[in-house]
Order: C-alpha cells, then sequence, then structure tokens
RNA sequence: GCCCCUAUAGCUCAGUUGGAAGAGCACCUGACUCUUAAUCAGGGUGUCCCAGGUUCGAGACCUGGUGGGGGUACCA
C-alpha cells in the first residue's frame, strides 16, 4: 500500500475543503496560540475578551449566523459566530471550509444567548488544525468494541465513560505513589530484560541482545530484584511496573499489565494483610470518595476488616475437600467427583484459583490465607504446619487483586524448592540469599485489575489504553 | 489450542422462505441572523470482512480463512 493510495482514501469533500480554506489564504494547520483561559474557565463575569481553543464537535448553521460547540478536554462551549460582526469575507471561509472536528481557536466576549446558554461572541476565528475525516458518533456514543480499543482516540472524544476512567486511572497512581511515599517507602525500577526470568510462572516473551549475542525475555515479575534490594539494605521498596506474560488473553489478562509489588523489611503476611486493607481503602476514600461499591451488579462493602478464611477452610466449604491431607492427585480426584471440571492430569494452581473467584465473587473482599507449599515456592512456612506457606490473596468482586507472602528468607531451602519446579533458576537471586536477607513481606497488587473493581470495568482492555489485539489485515 | 457468537453506509443498526442493498444521524446541494439532536426542501456516498462453492439468481445457504467478543485451557 503506497502512499498515494492512502491520500485516495481521504474523502473527497475534505480534500475539496482543504483546498477551499488554503486557497482563501487561511492555514490549515496553525502552531502555538495562546489562550487567556480554559473554557472551563469562562464566566458570564468576565468582562472584556477572552481567547480560547479546542475542537468543533457540533454545528448548526442559520445562513448569516453560525452557533457551534468548542470543546478544549475541560469543557465545552457554545460560540456564536455572526455575519455583520465577524465580517463578510471571515464568516464566509468559517461556514464552507470549516468541519465537525477542526481545531479553531476563537477570540471573543462571554455572554448569555436569549436561550440563557453561555457562549462566546465571537470577533475573530483561526484554524489550528483541519480534520481530514469525520468523527464517529453524535448521540450513539461510539460501540464498536475493536474501534474503542483500536482507535482510542476516537473512544475518549465519543464516551464520557472512557475519559473517566482513565482519568481516575491517572489519579489512582498518582495517589498510590504519594502515599506509599508518605509510608516511607522508596520507589525503584529494576530490569524488564532479563537473562533468566522469575518470580512467578508465566511463559515469558523471548527477545534477543544483538551486542551481547544472547537471548534475553520480559520479565514475567520483579520479585527476585527487589528482594536483592532487601538484602542491599532497603527496608521499604516498591516498584509501579509493567510486567509482561507470553499467554492467553481475556477478561482479566493482558499480555503486558501493570502491577504494583512491594517489599518490606521486619514484617510478615500478617502485618501485609493489614497494610493492604489500608492501601486499598486510602485509595478508595481519596479516589472514589466511597467504600460501598458495585462490580457488574455486585454490591461490595469494603469496609474492614475484611473477611479471612484458609485455603484449607475455602475449599473445604466450597468443595467438601481437605487438602491437609491429600496430595495434589487425590485432590484433583475429590474435586472432580464433585462435579468440578478440570482438564489435564491435575488441577493447577491457576485452576484453583478460578475456583475461588467464582465461588467469591461475593459482597465482601475475602483473604485466602495459608496456602499449600507446593503452590508457592517463594513463600516461608508456617512454623507449626510446615506443608503450608504464610501466604494470603486477596478476591473481591470475583477478581483475584492481590498475592503476598511472608518471603523466603532461607537460602539453602529456597534453592530445594527452585530446582524442584524449574531446570534454570536465578543463582543470582540465591547468592543474594546467601548474603542475608531481613526476614520480609512483600505484596504484588494488580493494578489494571484494581482500576476494573472501582471503574466497574468487565474487561481489562476497558483500563489499558491500547490493549492487545490481533494483527491488522492488510489485504 | 478448543467451543459458541459476531462482521451490511462515516456512526448506530434493520434486511423476511435465496429474487432490484435500507433507516436514523453524519455528509453533500439550496433556503434561513439567538440555535443547541436547529429547522425546511432535495441527494445514497456501499469491497454487505476475505477467498472459494451451491444456485437461473447469494448480504442471506455451504467450506476455508481473517478480525472482534464471550467461554474454556495455559498463567508456581
Amino acid at each position: 500500500m503506497d502512499k498515494k493510495e492512502k491520500i485516495e482514501e481521504i474523502p473527497e469533500e475534505r480534500l475539496q475543503k482543504l483546498e477551499k480554506v488554503k486557497s482563501s489564504g487561511v492555514s490549515p494547520y496553525g502552531g502555538r496560540f495562546k489562550r487567556t483561559h480554559s473554557i472551563a474557565d469562562l464566566n458570564e463575569e468576565m468582562e472584556g475578551e477572552v481567547i480560547i481553543a479546542g475542537r468543533l464537535i457540533a454545528i448548526r448553521k442559520h445562513g448569516k449566523s453560525i452557533f457551534f460547540d468548542l470543546w478544549d478536554g475541560s469543557a465545552v462551549i457554545q460560540i456564536y459566530l455572526n455575519c455583520s460582526f465577524i465580517g463578510e469575507e471571515k464568516y464566509n471561509i468559517f461556514q464552507e471550509g470549516i468541519d465537525i472536528g477542526d481545531f479553531i481557536g476563537i477570540t471573543g466576549e462571554v455572554f448569555r444567548t436569549r436561550m440563557g446558554e453561555l457562549s462566546v461572541k465571537a470577533s475573530n476565528w483561526t484554524l489550528l488544525t483541519k480534520t481530514m475525516r469525520p468523527l464517529p458518533a453524535k448521540w450513539h456514543g461510539l460501540k464498536d468494541v475493536e474501534i474503542k480499543y483500536r482507535q482510542r482516540y476516537l473512544d475518549l472524544i465519543a464516551n464520557a465513560k472512557a475519559r473517566e476512567v482513565f482519568a481516575l486511572r491517572s489519579s489512582l497512581t498518582k495517589e498510590l505513589r504519594r502515599w506509599l511515599d508518605e509510608q516511607g517507602f522508596t520507589e525503584v525500577e529494576t530490569p524488564i530484560l532479563q537473562a533468566i526470568p522469575g518470580g512467578a510462572a508465566g511463559k515469558p516473551f523471548r527477545t534477543y541482545q544483538d551486542a551481547l549475542k544472547m537471548e534475553l525475555f520480559l520479565r514475567i515479575a520483579p520479585e527476585l530484584y527487589l528482594k536483592q534490594l532487601l538484602v542491599g539494605g532497603e527496608e521499604k521498596v516498591y516498584d509501579l511496573n509493567k510486567s509482561f506474560r507470553n499467554e492467553g488473553l481475556s477478561t482479566r489478562h493482558n499480555p503486558e499489565f501493570t502491577m504494583l509489588e512491594l517489599y518490606e523489611a521486619y514484617a510478615d503476611y500478617e502485618y501485609m494483610m493489614e497494610f493492604c486493607e489500608k492501601l486499598i481503602l486510602n485509595l478508595a476514600d481519596t479516589i472514589l470518595g466511597k467504600r460501598q461499591i458495585t462490580y457488574q451488579g455486585m454490591k461490595i462493602d469494603l469496609s474492614p476488616p475484611w473477611r479471612r478464611t484458609t485455603f484449607n477452610e475455602a475449599l473445604r466449604e466450597l468443595y467438601n475437600v481437605d487438602i491437609k491431607t491429600e496430595d495434589l492427585k487425590s485432590l484433583t480426584q475429590k474435586l472432580r467427583a464433585a462435579k468440578v471440571e478440570i482438564p489435564g492430569e491435575n488441577i493447577t494452581r491457576s485452576g484453583i484459583v478460578r475456583l475461588l473467584e467464582k465461588s467469591l465473587a461475593s459482597t465482601f473482599p475475602t483473604f485466602i490465607i495459608d496456602y499449600p507449599a507446593f503452590l508457592c515456592p517463594l513463600a516461608k512456612r508456617k512454623k507449626d504446619n510446615l506443608d503450608v506457606c504464610e501466604r494470603f490473596e486477596l478476591f473481591a468482586g470475583g477478581i483475584e487483586i492481590a498475592n503476598a507472602y511472608s518471603e523466603l528468607a532461607d537460602p539453602i531451602e529456597q534453592r530445594k524448592r527452585l530446582y524442584e519446579q524449574a531446570d534454570v533458576v536465578d543463582e543470582g537471586f540465591l547468592l543474594a540469599l546467601e548474603h542475608g536477607m531481613p526476614p520480609a513481606s512483600g505484596m504484588g497488587i494488580g493494578i489494571d485489575r484494581l482500576i476494573m473493581l472501582f471503574t466497574d470495568s468487565a474487561s481489562v482492555r476497558d483500563v489499558i489504553l491500547f490493549p492487545q489485539l490481533g494483527a491488522v489485515t492488510q489485504d
């Protein structure tokens, strides 16, 4: 597809209008434009002229006068363009050459129309950008989800809900950083390109470093590096990170996703549960201003303390199985007997998580605690029950939100447990542990999922500006 | 990976048992100096996702493919 063909795709009438404004001596693309106000700033008491700019989003032509709506991201205001006031030449160029979608600068006085609408009576207008394609939707909104995701800018123009979600996302991460700083945490950055991806079970993306002639992987989690910082003397660290997992996509999984991972020395998972409550409640209070939320029709009360139930209790309650006395195989058999569909040989960690997710679509956030040790190789075992680890996961609205544990600091046991699960292990991490890591607890929070919960979004794609989609066909 | 649903105008959608591609808005032409989903008169602007097949005839039926959605699997 060459450039010439691309130009031919632009609607003919837009090309004609472009020529029309050019031949009238109006530049179709402006430059720096000094505004005196944002549109939201405007009010009736203003004296003299204001200068504003924005995108023309609706127009009502009346022969010798035109009303149109100008939007600048802060607000919308009506502009009144009058032929005899602004002059016939300027009026006619506007009338013939300007479209919905164009960016316009306006100079004029604020006034109220007979119908009572706050407006600006234009004494001059400036074309700032000519638009070559029509904007979608006026009052249908934009519904085509593929266009929403591929051309997010159109979604942001057409749908207030989309603007709200991403504004909330921005203020949430901002407040998260502010609060963590207030708690004495240090924000750090850890490698995205890793030679041995660790800290989680996901399948990594592969890449290649030419200069070093080595295969590298995009990280699946920052965990092993953050723990090395504890060895190095940091006591409270976090990495608000993008991690990457080369697996199937779903309403809850995007291949690249945002996660908060934090570690605190001298803490354990009991402490971390309280910390988790405080962290999420602070966000709910400051960002949402409430603790009662609705997610996909479920009313959820965030008031603390949140329910805690052990992994074993949860499974016993739901399926009458007791993992204390069974291994993975008999657990799988019992669950099958309880009519749980389990493909493959044995149930997996994520299979169990999904069972819990489904059954915990409850009205309270719930900590599932004390997981079987074989499900968490990086967590510390409980003193009084070595088959179980000090780990919790937080579920709310049927979504897995957080995952945390008391960290395993024993390098000998850590080496054993990692090699039980994988052939290639990050020896650098084990070497660090051998130099001594203080007792600590760490937690990961799925930021995309937390935003889903806070914005009542059904899909993770609705809270990620540019979610991963398939290839566009070029036929 | 597997199963189900889905793709028609710029947008939102209709299209009957297979028989001349439609509506509203947008857009274009004209009228109109306080409208706000402006109004009035006129105009259809289309690779019916793609490639085959069945048929006298396919937007519709069949096969394969692609994109999208949902479910399921993988995600210590």
